[in-house]
DNA sequence: TCTGAATAGATGAGGCCTGAAATGATCGGC
DNA sequence: GCCGATCATTTCAGGCCTCATCTATTCAGA
């Protein structure tokens, strides 16, 4: 067993010829999304000891400069607003985002990048973006289009079926 | 606003027209497993009351009858050893799982599906292929397997990134 | 046979994430 | 102005997951 060479073990990999095409479709899917993921997670450790979520919420953060709202970073992020409550509160604690209370709404929060945030999350952003373009970098550009569109009508279906 | 319909509101989304298209790939490829992903965990949550990464524990060791090392687990389900370690402890609580000893390595162990983690597995396998269906049914058979062929690449690409 | 390296698995601290319940604030209709 | 419904956010218990570290076992070579 050599394991200079990538082991080819994974969920997908070990799919019968048994199971349907829409299963093994997802296992594929999976299997791509996990292995990019932990890619990018071990580099972002690695270089800059930071974890994905954090870099996410603050990549939020760096597109709207006005700031976002717990409930806009939950719904954009996927993830329950308490969970955002927990990796705010840590930035903040880093000084790296703050808090602001919005005068229209005292429900609410607005946060936005400290100017210590944005100069951290541009240092990582630019090693990201180089990985991920290694990472899909096998492919042609024209079969990445060609993925782009047909995971876009993915996601179109997904919704479709998720809303009854 | 209209909360009847899905709202297209997800990291890729937002994706500027200054991003290069390697990342809206990556983004986009991320949203559309989260989605599925969040679908699946709420129906088998909903109803068997069982969590993802049990399912897919148990999924594996349906494939193979014979049983499983953790270590192979822990390879196949893309994890850390600490972490089937975990999983594999409850299903052992629950009687779905059985921890044997092979007699020629002290050091490891084989983890087997019992019959009423067969039986359970069963019930859940038929649900979880149909909802699976259900998600991706909005693509024509022949987007299914270009998508299938594309991540298949996709695969290969992080593969040999990955290893240097 | 002995010994050091490699291997299988377990353990523990810490972060991510969910679902459910709670707290305050806002809003619409009366 | 009041009240119930809704909304933004927080809190908490519990499960998932990683990394680092530990123990026990196996293996390869002197």
């Amino acid at each position: 067993m050599n394991d200079a060479v990538a082991i080819p073990v994974d969920r997908e990999s070990q799919a019968s010829r048994g199971d349907h095409e829409a299963l093994r479709l997802w296992l594929r899917l999976l299997t791509c999304t996990s292995l990019m993921e932990a890619s990018v997670r071990a580099e972002l450790r690695r270089d800059f000891d930071c974890t994905l979520p954090r870099f996410d919420l603050m990549a939020q953060l760096e597109r709207h400069p006005e700031g976002l709202r717990m409930g806009e970073l939950s719904r954009r992020l996927m993830v329950t607003g308490g969970n955002v409550t927990g990796i705010t509160d840590q930035l903040v604690r880093e000084g790296l985002v703050t808090r602001a209370a919005p005068p229209d709404d005292r429900r609410a929060f607005v946060v936005r990048l400290t100017p210590a945030g944005r100069r951290q999350f541009e240092r990582m952003a630019e090693s990201h973006e180089a990985w991920v373009v290694r990472l899909v970098g096998g492919l042609a550009a024209p079969e990445r289009r060609q993925l782009f569109e047909l995971l876009g009508r993915l996601k179109r279906s997904v919704n479709r079926a998720r809303s009854h």
